[in-house]
DNA sequence: CTAGTTGCAAAGCGTTTGCACTACG
DNA sequence: CGTAGTGCAAACGCTTTGCAACTAG
């Protein structure tokens, strides 16, 4: 529901990746889609995933988030909300904390941006990666590199 | 200064970018500060700016923001803050806002994560772009599909 | 001496694109 | 029917890496 703006015909894939996303919980990159919906359509491509979500996310359907070098995680849209993402592995959670329009507004004052929106995103160590010592990443090779926050 | 954990030797070249970054008043692009680099020291190599930032990032001398699929941008360490980024030419900007400790207060009292920080970016557009044509970007190819702001 | 560093070229990874074909409207 | 969508494979942009030759400590 929704299309507008843009032509957008309706493609069993398209549908398929939009159904997809609907049913996750998490917040899937395209290659996760795509392997969950090959299970379905097994033609299916992964070109085809990637085009799909960049329509959808262009129309509003999706939200993307890029976190460092890691691939774009997709979400359907729901209420603004932030993210909170584990340093140690990569796991990203929605947040209940609500958006911070004040902030938007303070922003508005500062600068001569045309403001749109802000995007946020809280990082930390995850439960699950507290219990590993400091060191011991889940996958033996831990390159937190970029979406490394300042480690100090 | 304030080498420490990890091992680091000094060389010309890892003195050479810090440099340029720190005579830098903007947020260059791994690319942008080689370019600079090799008009002081021509035998400097892309592989080596790369491997450098890689590192003064990890020990806390520079924090690197990457924005959708651009190139990473990175600057020298001041205090925290934010960035406004305009969603048609991609430019950086500081933004004065205080960090909002406060808001890591909050959601640590509501997720079991063990907090470090936040990083919150807004979008709009730009003095600049605003003078031009909502659809005409400044290069005739403008691409701002992933880093775009959910167009709704 | 010897572990960290460099340049080079090649590889890697996520994502996009050209093309000929298919299918929605 | 015409145009948007698809699958495939190749290309892309940014970043990393293997390697042999250095070099700082």
């Amino acid at each position: 529901m929704a299309e507008k703006s843009v032509t957008l015909k309706a493609s069993l894939q398209r549908q398929l990746v939009l159904d997809i996303l609907k049913e996750s919980e998490g917040h899937p990159t395209a290659q996760t889609i795509f392997e969950e919906a090959r299970k379905r359509m097994p033609s299916i491509s992964l070109a085809t995933v990637y085009r799909n979500l960049r329509l959808l996310v262009k129309q509003g359907n999706l939200i993307e988030s890029k976190i460092g070098n890691k691939p774009s995680r997709f979400e359907t849209r729901k209420n603004r909300h932030y993210h909170v993402c584990c340093v140690r592995c990569g796991s990203l959670e929605d947040l209940v904390l609500p958006y911070q329009s004040v902030l938007d507004r303070k922003v508005e004052g500062m600068v001569r941006y045309q403001l749109q929106e802000h995007r946020m995103e809280f990082f930390g160590i995850c439960p699950r990666c507290q219990g590993r010592s400091r060191n011991s990443s889940q996958l033996g090779k831990q390159k937190l590199h970029q979406p490394a926050i300042p480690a100090r």
